[in-house]
DNA sequence: GCTACCCATCGACGATTGTCAATGTGTCTG
DNA sequence: CAGACACATTGACAATCGTCGATGGGTAGC
């Protein structure tokens, strides 16, 4: 549904404009572009489908033996999807795992989901 | 469902790294993060909900009059987003309106459906 | 203790990004 | 024709990003 009050094209007149109405709260745009800022590198992308189909949490040695990338960027990557509230880590002897959060917003969960 | 053949956290050993299976193949990684490198902008991100939501097709000026930016950083975001496939343009007389693409593929409608 | 391993952080680098002013192209009106 | 308007493109700028090597802090095994 249109919410936004257009003008018929035909009626335009020059110097004249009609905004569309804004109907995303400034907070949501800001969390959604968060995640999708996120999700918008291949690297952390994939790593973000594999957490999502992982049965388990996945080790960190892990992901770089699957990427062929250093291990600090790696852990870069695992950092932004961490500040971006995707991920949790837990930390058992040597070894760093990280999952998906449970507590997903609700927007965010679907969005995960949306990726296939 | 987990295709990724983790060896039970308990079991390993150090030097030792499982790597998890990548499933996705790589062009839809780059269609996909390319898709979200384009929704990753705050501001693009709400041009393509305004566009989800509109009925007509929405005019640059518009656009330009909604978000306070300059023209040509409005008609940058418009040519973004027309380069990852998720919008097309029509021009009529002095304006040119842009609507989202009625033949988007499946992953890319469920992500722009998932936005809300 | 010492060594090997895993991980996070720091510093640096080139590449990309978002923004604007200036300019160019095209379209309408008078 | 000349002028005004809408838009795209270009060039420039600071900011952010992805990557790596180097470093430091933990943890396990010898």
């Amino acid at each position: 549904m249109a919410t936004s009050e257009l003008i018929p094209m035909a009626d335009r007149e020059r110097g004249v404009c009609c905004a569309p109405v804004r109907r995303l709260r400034e907070s949501k745009v800001a969390l959604m572009s968060g995640v999708l800022k996120a999700l918008a590198d291949p690297t952390r992308l994939e790593m973000v489908t594999i957490l999502k189909d992982a049965a388990e949490p996945v080790c960190v040695c892990d992901f770089v033996a699957t990427f062929g990338l250093s291990q600090p960027t790696v852990s870069h990557h695992m950092a932004r999807l961490r500040e971006a509230g995707l991920v949790e880590s837990e930390k058992r002897g040597i070894w760093a795992f990280y999952r998906l959060r449970r507590d997903l917003p609700a927007v965010t969960r679907r969005l995960i989901e949306a990726l296939g």
